[in-house]
DNA sequence: CTCTAAACGAGACGGTACGTCCAGTCTTCGG
DNA sequence: CCGAAGACTGGACGTACCGTCTCGTTTAGAG
């Protein structure tokens, strides 16, 4: 699958982000890079490109030049640009949120947690998850980040602390908030403000997971 | 500079490459279609394309053949065929959903209206889906469905009958149920089983709007 | 935006929509050509292109299509289809005319040389010429075949005989059998009859050349 | 047929010369035109509009718009571009060269003739020319201008003033100045100089036409 | 003076070719 | 054998103009 932008628009002489830079200087003739090197190399290039152009734009072509390599050469390793693409940002990202965080709050938790998401979604502009998402036809794993796992130990933490009824958290509920948050990102295109995510926190998920006070109170006086 | 002779011949009755849908049968010689009726006639292949082949192999010329015209005459009319696609749906599904249920249950006209979503946005594929918002950047707000004006109608019945504590619904909270089934198709490229949706109902929503029965009986006891 | 899929299916052999020329013989599938072989190959097709359907209805994609190849492999190689016509047909005609004949007697050498010069001309229809200097806006040299030289040669040769007094022979009048020859082309768009070439050479060419048979006798005298 | 230009270039925004002319002023509301005004308004913008782009971009859509028309009235008129500028022409120049030049001497008179010819054949530019030959196939006869009849009625009087022995002069001979002046301007795409019409009538035409001037002293001797 | 038939003007329609762009494959050569 | 370079086949793009057609308006010219 491919996508590009209409070329409706006066297509710009084409000042070419990329036809201007030679992979390496001039001169300098570097040896034949092969394995490992190459694969950084290459990846790199793709995220360079996609960065500069956008996915609607991003080529083979382009990302090959950039590289210094010829599209065969990323054939050979990817069978199109989505795999590309998602492979380069797979190898940008800072590995995963297995940081989880742990400030002794759940809802300071939660934020964390959000907001980190935020920050590695925002890496990956809508418009390539977009672009993504069209040509894998579904959303690969580990772009769904912030899987239960995470919130699930946040949650148990907090349980412990009494913040939460343990017994109300359902997987679907702990995946509430990502969920959310994804979905604002996939119809808007945008992140969603701070406050975006203090109205998920406090109106939908805290409500959600927090004990009954007049329940342990009916049962306390039972 | 260019020679070509003038197209003086008769240009042949359009004997239609693509066999399976001539527009209009052999020697008929329909007159030339105009205004609304070329409209109808253009969206209507425009969604039968769509459903024969995808989004991703919809062209232009496509839509063009099996509406018997030429290309032009479509983009006079759409800038390219994301609006074209999304005028295609517009012009398919039915209206919208203004028909509000009203079974005097919450659940259940809860449930009758993501049901009848579902049913519209599984018309449009997820293919579909992603293929326009990566083309257009941002989901068309009537691609949204069940905004939440439908839902605040279906609650404040709701509310009349005691069901509900309208004080505790937000803007988001009314709009949760169909938020969470939009990044279902969009995350899976499916819309949710019948269970996905009770789910949905019972795990998260109801619980949110529900008045807290036993503040009630503290109340009333108190 | 544009998303279409990827064309990783064999894309079928070319089954030649074009059923009199097949490029090459089914199933054969015949390897890439490149360079020379394929430089060939598409002013071949050129030129048979030329002559099947006239320069009126020449089309890049005719040609393309009947060297079983792409448009872009033409335009990379001349910039429209005037260019292509003209490579087409100086890849087609034989050399030139340095065959200068050489039978001993001017009028038979001058008649020889306007008949070669029909010959090839002929080769390109006048439609066909036609089309090329309104889209060339001058005469490529190389059109002009049978230039001055050749003449030279020939009436050198038959000065030295006596038949020609070369004082009189002005470029002009050299080249003028030509001339008339391809304004005879350009304005009837057929080539000259055997009758009108006599009347060029006895009418006019040769009468302008000859030396006064009285001077000589006068000198003679003198 | 058609000919036109390839768009290689950067198509230039457009500044239309045209689109911004109405053919009367604002808010004029001219009465319609009809008959013979408006086939004189009609080849008036046809003429105007081939100088102002040349007949390469000459366009029906362009001509119909300066006139303040639409294509349909052309097409009533004329089948094809071609037979419209060829019209355009024929409206355009001085009736023909009927005012034949008398001044008492041959050489006078033929220059004056073929600088006539030249002025005319100069209003219409030889891309133009190309461009009729082109798609008429043959030149339409009142553009052979300067036709023998013209040439004959010179060279009469220039007899029985002694300067021509009329027993030399057959139609090709007569034809042959204004054949090689077009001739000129057909290969070269420009007029001659007066040097190439001096050229022509003194190295060519007055040898063939003038009686021998030793025939006549030996005649005289004899 | 009214009525009618024809032509006008405006612009959309159905169609063809343009020249560009990129996909994904293949060939060639050098290391 | 693989990397680098780049040409190849294929196909859609969006544009331009063709010549035709439909529609509503205007204008002669006949009765």
């Amino acid at each position: 699958m491919r996508i590009q932008v209409s070329n409706s628009a006066p297509p710009a002489p084409t000042p070419s982000p990329r036809s201007s830079a030679p992979a390496y200087a001039e001169g300098e003739r570097r040896s034949r890079r092969r394995g490992a090197t190459l694969d950084d190399a290459l990846l790199r290039a793709a995220w360079e490109e996609l960065s500069a152009v956008g996915y609607a734009k991003l080529t083979m072509e382009g990302v090959a030049v950039r590289a210094g390599t010829s599209k065969a050469v990323l054939y050979r390793r990817w069978p199109n640009r989505a795999h590309l693409a998602l492979a380069a940002y797979r190898h940008h990202v800072v590995p995963v949120a297995d940081q989880i965080p742990d400030t002794g709050d759940l809802r300071e938790d939660v934020m964390a947690v959000l907001r980190h998401m935020r920050r590695n979604s925002g890496e990956m502009s809508p418009e390539t998850l977009h672009g993504l998402l069209a040509e894998l036809r579904t959303m690969p794993p580990d772009l769904m980040e912030l899987l239960p796992s995470v919130m699930m130990t946040i949650l148990r933490r907090a349980a412990e602390r009494g913040e939460v009824d343990i017994e109300k958290v359902t997987p679907r509920i702990a995946a509430l908030p990502g969920d959310l948050q994804r979905h604002q990102v996939l119809v808007t295109g945008r992140p969603g403000s701070d406050d975006f995510l203090a109205e998920i926190v406090d109106e939908i998920f805290l409500p959600l997971v927090t004990p009954s006070p007049l329940r342990s109170q009916t049962t306390a006086g039972g």
